[in-house]
This record gives structure tokens, C-alpha cells and sequence, in this order.
DNA sequence: CCCCGGCACGATAGCGTTTACACGACTGAC
DNA sequence: GTCAGTCGTGTAAACGCTATCGTGCCGGGG
């Protein structure tokens, strides 16, 4: 049932050795004996076996993807990125999970793993975070995605440069009283978080330290957790006249909110998300677009690269630029 | 650099084949022997090669699945199921895109795929669609997710009860001229979209034939073709009442085209959407839920099942439940 | 006391590729 | 006409593991 190489090779009348060679094109094969090969290998549609490929010292033809959720928009859309530059370079992905600072933190089997890859894609995560287990130390090409880490090739965004701008916009508008919503309390185990976090402090500390109050919310990025969040806001003495919200996911929970109190976006309660979600426009909020697709494809493509390249390039840090996009879920308050 | 198996065996003090059985916790072996390698597997941090491994007769230990689409909530989420499962029973995942019926129809390569993999998940795919380049003739194991194909094991929900419930809803609740915003015109690659078709159609030729008017809408599954497809509908002389839309990210559309014609959704039109969309809540959307996630994870369970179960038993279809879940998006015509 | 079956383990032949290394046949330079 | 240098190809040794046999050993039934 299974036909291997040399099976090929006798009927192709070459040497094993040839036809492996011919069926990868190499240089130095007649181009007459690679197409004699390669008819030989169509008509059987013959395939390497690519475990033997690997052991043969080759490489696996696979990378793989850390992320710390799937079917969050943000990372799904990564993924949708990134997996479209590899299926077109015919390299597989592989999917795994881990990270997420709600889910039991099982270290994923990077070492494992490091057998079966040829790179790693780790989007969103602290690479020194526990749960990474010595992914830094392996020597293989990787990038970041959504995070940087001295001497490690990633592809981000500007997250305190964004979340200040957008945080400023708030307060240009005329808001005081300006909350945040945030993922969790506490040090936050995304290098994101943090940096949105330090971008807000500082726009809202501006023009005059003092002359805005903040208050935060944790919303865990998701809908329902900004729903929460923006109800602990609205029960303070003095609620916030905006806040910004970390994620649209969790602005769009803040909107519910307000409608469930009689609040409208925007009229009652300015609201800044960030993402640029699918939805975004949808539910006209004002939002920070990151082209989240293009990273992922950004990334994957540096990935490649590295591995192709063997020889030790210098680590690139790219940054994508991002736009605020104003839409009437923030206004003059009133 | 590499340590392979000789090395633990060796230190060990066991044959190779011995140290084989014992990582792989073998029932012929002494327990006290398989304790005494795994220490010096874990003390060196050694794995096996799964390429060797796999050469050698074994199993690939990871799982391909097959999605037209990553990034859309539906296939995220299915897929955040199978992943979960996937990883606590420490088999790999493969993310292939195949399928998009708006996407360059590139066959998959599930021919050098099926050298890589234990099995196949297949998700929303017809089976027989060519792009699946006889994955049905492979006699690897596989699961469907979505669909249905005779002989194949498969888990679904009954698309066709489904969106007739729902349509009978909006009928019972007076709509007369009730609208559909489906995927595609033509004939759907989708067995699911099918099905629902026919839902539909069943439910407004009832409870007397011909005393429902019904217009089509196609709004690709997408939030901006439920839009463009919604103002279609707007258009026409005699605009339905009552809208039924294939998947929750259509109706989201929907509703905001109705927005910006000043219309609310569920008084001036109502709407009913499909999915359980983690924001239709958020929007008050009327809607079938199905537990997506569960459905992933089912499908998962069940392809180990047959990974590990060689003997051939017969395929099982699994139907899950759906529920209406009925919100302010859908009431009595004015 | 012998034989047989079950058990724990050892030796070894692959699994299907890739990759040195070697080899002959040309080519052009001297 | 010899010699170094390509070029296209063949030979065979890995690559790291698992599967198939085979070998002692022990205990119990005849």
C-alpha cells in the first residue's frame, strides 16, 4: 500500500538519492531528470513521507501558533492572518492555546513541541510568563506577536502611544471624570494591558496632573465583563462622563450597560474602545483600529523568513501604526 | 545535542526497547522499571522525537482540522471546543482553510496531510465539495462538524427544524410578509444553509400555502452583506415585517441598516438571527442558539474515540439540541 | 521431576528520507 | 595532452524510534 521514494526513483530510473533531490528541486539535477520525477511521483500521487523527511534531518514544514484564546475576534482574526501567508508557503499550523490568565495554567508542551515545528508564533503572551516554560531559551526562530522582548523579532502596535491618544481625545472633548476599563486587577500578565494602562494615566494626568479624575474597571475583555465593569462605574458617587475601554469587546458590554440604564452611548456617557472590531462600526463606537489580519500575515511572513534564512539576521521589532477612528459613541459631555 | 532514547536506556540501565515501553507506560513492563526511566527522562527533559516515532510504526499524535474560515465567530468558537479537548488529551492540532466559497478554491493537501495526522475534523464542509479532493476515500478517521454525509460519523444540529421554529415564530406572532437573508444565491456549498432554506420556506407555506409572501436577501454571512442585503429588502415596494437571517452577524447588519433608515428592529421590523452569538444578547437579538463550543468539543471526543478505537465500529450521528431564544428583536407587526 | 505458560526484558531489523562522499564524464585553461 | 573544476548522478550511512522475535526466569499442574 505505501509507495515510497524508492519506488519512484526505480520506476523514474534514477537512484533514490536523485529523486529525492529532483522531487525537491535542487539545483543540481537535470531539469530533463526533475520533470522524468516528477510525472513519475503525479501519476502515483506520490507525497514525502514527512516524517521521515524530519528524521532525515530535513525540515518539519510546520510552525506553530501560541495564543492565548481562539475565538476571541482579536486573536481569531490574528490567526486568520496568519494562517492564510502559510497555507500559501504550504508550511501547516499548529494551533495551541495557552496563556490565558483565567484557564488553568497547563505549561504547554513547548519542548514537545520544539520536535515538531520549525518556529513558534506566540501572540499577546509576556514571553517569560511561566506558562512559556523556556520557550525564550529555545533557540528557535520565532516572532511575537502583539508584545516585544529585547532580542526576540515581533510585530506590535504602539498600545501607550494609541491608548494615550485616544485617552487625550476624551479629554480634548472635555471630560474630567474619565474611567478606564481594564482586563484584570493586579499586574497584568499581558505586556499590552500594562502599556495601555501607562498610556491612559498619562493623557488623563494631562494638561494639568489633577485635573481629571480616573477611575478603573476590570472587564476581563470580554462583553459581559464590561457589562459588569461599567455598572460598578455607574454606581459611584460620581460616575465617569467616558471611559475608555481597553477592548471593543468590552466597550460594546459598557454600551449594554448604558442602554440597561436608560444611557446612551455618546449622549449621556462618551465611550472609546480598542480593536476595531468587525462590530465597531456596527455599534458606532469611537475606537483605536489596529489592521489586526494584516499583523498576523506581517508575522507569519517574518516567521518564514527566519526559518528560510538560517543565518542569525538581527531581530526586527516592527510596528504597525494604528488610527483612531471617531465615531458618535464619544462626544462633548454634557 | 540531541539525547535520544539509547541515552536514557543507558543510563537507565534497560534495553532501548525496554525504555520505549516504559514511556509509553506499556503494560508489559514493571512498574518499578518504567519509574526508574521516566526519572532519567525527566531529569534530562527528554522527549521522544514524534517524527521517529511516527516512522516507526506509531501514531502522528495531533488531528487536522478542516474550517472555511477561522475568524467568524461560528468556526471560532467550534474550534475553541476541539481545541480544549485536543490539549487535555495532548494531541496536536493541524488549522487548515479550506473551503471559503469566496476564496480561490485551492485543494487542500489532504493527501500530504493525511501523513501527518491521525485524523481528520471537518468542519461546515460538504464532504463531497471538490476542494476536499477525496477526503472522503481516504480511510482515515474523521469527523463531521455541521454536516452530514451517510457512513461518515457526524455531529450537527437539525438546521432545517431549526429555522422552521424560528420562522414559525415570526409567523405565529402575525408576520404575513416575512423576508430571508440567506448566504449565497445559487446553490449553497453549505448542506446547513440548504437546510435552513427549507426550514424556512416549510414555515411561511404554513399554516395555509400562499398566505405568506417571502423575498431573498444574501448577505454571505457576513455583518456588512446582512447590511447591503437588509437594504435590498428596504427597497422593495412592499418591505416584509419580519426578517429571518441565517446567522446572528447577518441580522447585526441587518439591524443597523434598519437603524439608518430610522427603523427599529422589533418594532418596525422584526428580526430573528441563528448562532447564539456571543453579542446577540447584547443586541437584543432574537435568535437560535446552538452550543457551539460543545459541539467542537464533541466532535473532538468523538474523532479520539475513533482514533484510538481501531476496531471498525459504525459511525455515529450526533444531533444536538438548538433552542429559540426570543428577545426584543422580534414582536407583532405594528 | 519435567513441561508448559506467562512475564519482564533484550537484540535487531526496519520505517522512508536526506546527505555526505565518491565517481565518471565533460569542459576549458594551460 | 594533462589537470583542476563543474555537473549530474549513484552508494550507503545515518536519523531516532517501534515491532517482532527470542530469551531467560518463575511457578504450578501432571
Amino acid at each position: 500500500m505505501a509507495i515510497t521514494i524508492r519506488d519512484i526513483a526505480r520506476e523514474a530510473g534514477v537512484s533514490t538519492a536523485t529523486a529525492s533531490r529532483a522531487l525537491r528541486r535542487l539545483h543540481n539535477v537535470d531539469p530533463a531528470t526533475i520533470a522524468r520525477v516528477q510525472a513519475v511521483a503525479d501519476r502515483h500521487s506520490y507525497v514525502v513521507s514527512p516524517a521521515a523527511s524530519r528524521l532525515a534531518g530535513g525540515r518539519t514544514g510546520s510552525v506553530a501558533a501560541l495564543t492565548p484564546y481562539v475565538s476571541r475576534w482579536y486573536f481569531a482574526t490574528v490567526l486568520s492572518g496568519v494562517e492564510q501567508v502559510l497555507q500559501e508557503a504550504e508550511t501547516d499550523l499548529l494551533l495551541l492555546v495557552a496563556g490565558d490568565p483565567g484557564r488553568q495554567a497547563r505549561t504547554p508542551p513547548v519542548r514537545r513541541l520544539s520536535q515538531r515545528v520549525d518556529g513558534f508564533l506566540v501572540i499577546s503572551l509576556d514571553p517569560d510568563s511561566p506558562e512559556l516554560g523556556g520557550l525564550l531559551e529555545l533557540d528557535a526562530p520565532k516572532v511575537l506577536v502583539g508584545t516585544k522582548w529585547p532580542g526576540v523579532p515581533s510585530v506590535s502596535i504602539d498600545d501607550e502611544r494609541a491608548a494615550r491618544l485616544a485617552t487625550q481625545h476624551l479629554v480634548n472633548l472635555g471630560h474630567r471624570r474619565i474611567g478606564l476599563i481594564a482586563g484584570r486587577p493586579g499586574r497584568s500578565p499581558f505586556l499590552a494591558e500594562r502599556a495601555r494602562k501607562r498610556g491612559f494615566e498619562t493623557a488623563v494626568a494631562w494638561p494639568a496632573p489633577g485635573s481629571s479624575t480616573l477611575e478603573y474597571g476590570y472587564g476581563d475583555f470580554t462583553v459581559d465583563g464590561g457589562e459588569t465593569a461599567m455598572n460598578a462605574l455607574l454606581a459611584q458617587p460620581h460616575p465617569p462622563t467616558a471611559v475608555f475601554c481597553m477592548s471593543d469587546e468590552m466597550a460594546f458590554g459598557a454600551m449594554r450597560a448604558l442602554r440597561l440604564h436608560g444611557l446612551v452611548a455618546g449622549r449621556d456617557v462618551s465611550l472609546v474602545g480598542f480593536d476595531g472590531h468587525d462590530l465597531s462600526g456596527m455599534l458606532d463606537l469611537t475606537t483605536v483600529v489596529q489592521p489586526v489580519a494584516q499583523i498576523g500575515a506581517t508575522a507569519a511572513q517574518m516567521l518564514l523568513q527566519e526559518i528560510s534564512d538560517a543565518s542569525g539576521q538581527k531581530p526586527v521589532e516592527v510596528e504597525i501604526p494604528t488610527r483612531l477612528v471617531v465615531r458618535s459613541s464619544s462626544r462633548p459631555p454634557a
